[in-house]
DNA sequence: ACCATAGCACTAACGGTTAGCTTTTAAAAA
DNA sequence: TTTTTAAAAGCTAACCGTTAGTGCTATGGT
């Protein structure tokens, strides 16, 4: 309730980011799946129980900092400029996290994901949350307003760019072309408007 | 190597639709997660060894005969007649896909799945395989070539407008929404050709 | 100083999954 | 036919992620 940052907060962030490094430390060593929760909770020196109680599950210890995708892809579309177009935000931001994550020194873990089917699949199922938190921001734009459907499929096939992008073997140029298409996409679901009303009703 | 088909054969499928049958009827009876692995094992009459050896796991015992779905998907591809336009060809068939699953007496297995997220994860995997075999057949396609970002991209989507059109309110209505997006996603990838040209180099 | 509570530990277990090994039984070889 | 092989199924026991139950300790509020 206090707002300076308790001792007991420090002390807890402190175990969390221990947990988090013995494991992302044994996994890079070993490998993902020879590594057991128990040799993490062994290797911070904590037990089990207190490993499950900041992570919900083995898969989140490597998504530890990785969690804020889905709050960058959001401010993407809440945070810009009034009349700024809604795409070319996303294609942006899209881009931005694309590079964050292929030309950064997270490569190492890139690759150990990438050798994990758990891990593919845990990430890919994240990614359809964002998409579902992203539809609802779209849909309460104060753009030219879009059918539920409308808006629900255009967040799923951004976050498909993501995925698409990072495995493709020049994710920039990936990221453009994916949008083009994003963009065809989202123009077709504009109301009809008259030729002489072009801001809509 | 014998033609007819031997009697080993015809009893390890019947093993395997037994076991089928009494996952279904104990999943349909109690509850997904409320069965364990032994009970299936158990009314089936069989070890627990033999269910997953028949069955990769607890979840593919539920999508057991859903497993022809990428196969119709491709062949919606790969068997349409020649210079048959692709995307109205993949739209006719997901809205048969998502017909076949609305419509249905799969009705109840459709609510168990949504009711469990363990379920639920499976078919997105599941789905994200289809998108991969249904992206080369598409690049494989006689038609005007496209890059190997826009086929996958496009099967993405594809395979997206499956699930997305499934949630929605009209599940039709919600097909025919969806693809008139991705058709305008695909024409912006056509390479550039002459106007005098229209077939292509 | 005192107490409510959050954090953590420990044991034990549950449920999906697999390994190792034996038994049955269909199919092929002799 | 008899013998051999190998697939199919069984049993036991375990591994691994995850959770419930319980209690101890230390922190923070009063």
């Amino acid at each position: 309730m206090t707002v300076p940052p308790g001792r007991r907060e420090r002390k807890k962030a402190a175990t969390r980011r221990k947990i988090a490094d013995a494991a992302l430390r044994l996994f890079l060593e070993r490998g993902y799946e020879a590594v057991g929760i128990r040799d993490v909770a062994a290797e911070a020196d904590v037990a089990v129980t207190t490993v499950f109680s900041h992570f919900a599950s083995k898969e989140a210890l490597v998504f530890e900092q990785d969690e804020d995708f889905g709050q960058r892809l959001l401010r993407a579309v809440t945070d810009r400029a009034p009349h700024e177009p809604l795409i070319p935000a996303l294609r942006d931001r899209i881009g931005a996290l694309v590079r964050h994550c292929t030309t950064d020194a997270a490569a190492p873990i890139q690759r150990m994901i990438d050798a994990s089917p758990a891990l593919r699949e845990y990430e890919e199922a994240a990614r359809l949350r964002h998409a579902e938190s992203l539809a609802t921001a779209i849909a309460a734009d104060p753009d030219r307003p879009r059918t539920t459907t409308a808006c629900r499929t255009i967040a799923r096939f951004v976050v498909d760019a993501y995925a698409l992008a990072r495995d493709a073997a020049d994710p920039e140029a990936a990221v453009e072309e994916i949008f083009r298409m994003i963009e065809a996409a989202w123009e077709v679901t504009r109301p009809a408007t008259h030729p002489t009303d072009p801001v809509g009703s």
